[in-house]
RNA sequence: GGCGCAGUAGCCAAGAGGUAAGGCGUGGGUCUGCAACACCCUGAUGCACCGGUUCAAAUCCGGUCUGCGCCUCCA
């Protein structure tokens, strides 16, 4: 089939044209959270604008088989040795095992990608499902000779590789000038960039989760459970890896680094980077404590989507800066556009012509770089243009394939679960009836005091031409 | 210090050599008891700044400034 998609890829720091290596199949690998603590939306952006890459593949016809890991053990604070557990960490917060806090959070993680429209992975894998997996691959690096025992644990020998800054051009002398004091060196490394494979020495004594391996009881490293999980269901050659861009660099350099080391051959020719979500004073990170997440979104009575709307509005390589104001904007934008699609006229026969000729123009935004604001347009113009209603009713929901903006179901059905108890709706609606009987008879001061008093309660009236609506004052 | 991304109207944002898309908001109008909705009209002699290349630059080149990210916690 034709490859007619486009996109930035790291690896070669271009943009370039996707051709798979199976014609019309891709295999797509994304790494997942870690499930200690909710996601942020920072975090979501990342996820809904790998879903966009998905949807548009799948959207112009290929076959796509996507791997998502889920990270419940093994990533600790710090790449050394004198990290915590991020899973341990989280599970003392909160008093719970670490399998609870695993459980919980990775309920809460799909729970926020279902809100957003986010299709799940036809694989969605956790790392302490494949820990066979992980000691054949540390085996086969030792006995390669890309790894050593040092200190109890096992280390990928990065000075063993041609090349190990793939992404950058950067040399690994003008790294060594120490940046970040705050991270402690590990005295068992044998180079600077060296990293852990499996520890069985860790300073964290209470570590939960230990299993047995020929270098003693321990527990995995952060970076070898994608290399595995991605080789257990996609093979040896990949086509598209994905992740935010602070995973460039160590996590993604050493993915590489072990998997190629393992495989002796090149292994993805693909790498998806989506840029960050900032706010005024820089980056969200879970790791700062206070952050944003979808349901407090939902308590301010944003619906999920407006945030998908604004993240699909900008470009997956520009930094997003967040605010209510922009937000706001959005939800506005957001609301007209699916009120004008629902207000179209379904009947009637499509024009397979001008569908064609739309859906194309479509195809062409998002091919170019993912170019997903160019797509919105493309959907207003279509609106706008001249041709049946059925025909942009069916182009609607048409791209909201990739776009999962639910532009083209029944909104009604949202507005009705809006929590409001059956009681307080039945007095609602009757005040809405009298109102009603008032303005017919003429008694327009009696309607307007029906509708201060509904007012005084935190109900708003609007008289659209579609009849009465009332919504809940937020 | 090194590497990278970005800077376009009040806000978000497209465009990447040929004379500034789109959306929200604002203002004006039509409509309807009023409000709201809907619809129509409305916006940058200019794309951070300074030079250069060119018939032509927001787009290319050089430099400057500003914001952000990465350089073993991060999506």
């Amino acid at each position: 089939m034709e490859n007619k998609l486009s996109f930035y890829n790291t690896l070669t720091r271009r943009v370039e044209r996707f051709i798979p290596n199976n014609d019309g199949k891709v295999s797509m690998y994304t790494c997942g959270p870690t499930v200690y603590h909710y996601a942020h939306i920072g975090n979501l952006r990342s996820y809904i604008m790998e879903d966009l890459l998905e949807k548009t593949l799948r959207y112009i016809g290929y076959d796509v088989k996507r791997v998502m890991n889920i990270t419940d053990v093994g990533h600790l604070s710090s790449d050394a040795d004198t990290g915590e557990d991020k899973m341990l960490s989280g599970a003392k917060r909160e008093h719970k095992s670490v399998m609870e806090i695993a459980k919980f959070y990775t309920d809460a993680f799909f729970s926020d990608c279902r809100k957003l429209n986010i299709k799940t992975p036809d694989v969605v894998e956790p790392a302490t499902n494949c820990i066979d997996e992980f000691i054949h691959m540390i085996t086969v690096l030792l006995e390669k000779g890309y790894a050593y025992e040092s200190g109890g644990n096992i280390y990928f020998d990065t000075s063993k590789l041609k090349e190990y800054y793939v992404f950058s051009s950067q040399s690994e002398k003008e790294l060594l000038v120490g940046v970040r004091d705050d991270v402690g060196e590990d005295e068992n490394k044998r180079n600077k960039s060296d990293f852990v494979l499996w520890f069985t020495k860790s300073k964290f004594e209470d570590q939960e989760l230990k299993w047995e391996s020929p270098w003693g009881l321990g527990y995995p490293g952060w970076h070898i459970e994608c290399s595995c999980i991605s080789m257990k269901h996609l093979g040896e050659y990949m086509d598209i890896h994905c992740g935010g861009v602070d995973n460039i660099f160590p996590h993604h350099t050493n993915e590489i680094a072990q998997s190629e080391a393992y495989l002796g051959h090149k292994w993805c020719n693909y790498w998806f980077h989506v840029h960050h979500l900032n706010d005024k004073s820089g980056k969200m990170s879970k790791s700062k404590g206070d952050f944003l997440t979808v349901s407090l979104l939902e308590e301010k009575g944003y619906d999920p989507l407006v945030y998908r709307f604004f993240c699909l509005q900008s470009h997956y390589r520009k930094p997003l800066e967040f605010s209510y104001e922009v937000l706001d904007n959005m939800s506005a934008a957001y609301d007209k556009l699916v009120k004008r699609i629902g207000a179209l006229d379904r009947s009637g026969e499509v024009d397979r012509e001008k569908f064609d000729e739309y859906r194309a123009q479509f195809e062409e935004a998002l091919c170019d770089d993912l170019n997903s604001a160019m797509a919105i347009t493309v959907l207003y113009d279509m609106l706008k243009a001249d041709m049946s209603d059925a025909t942009k009713f069916a182009l609607a929901e048409s791209f909201d394939e990739v776009l999962s903006l639910d532009l083209a179901v029944a909104h009604e059905k949202k507005a009705a679960d809006s929590g409001v108890d059956a009681e307080f709706e039945a007095y609602i609606l009757g005040k809405i009836e009298e109102r009603k009987a008032a303005k017919k008879e003429k008694d327009f001061a009696r309607a307007d005091a029906i509708r201060d008093e509904l007012m005084a309660k935190g109900v708003t009236l609007k008289d659209t031409r579609e009849g009465v609506v009332w919504e809940l004052k937020k």
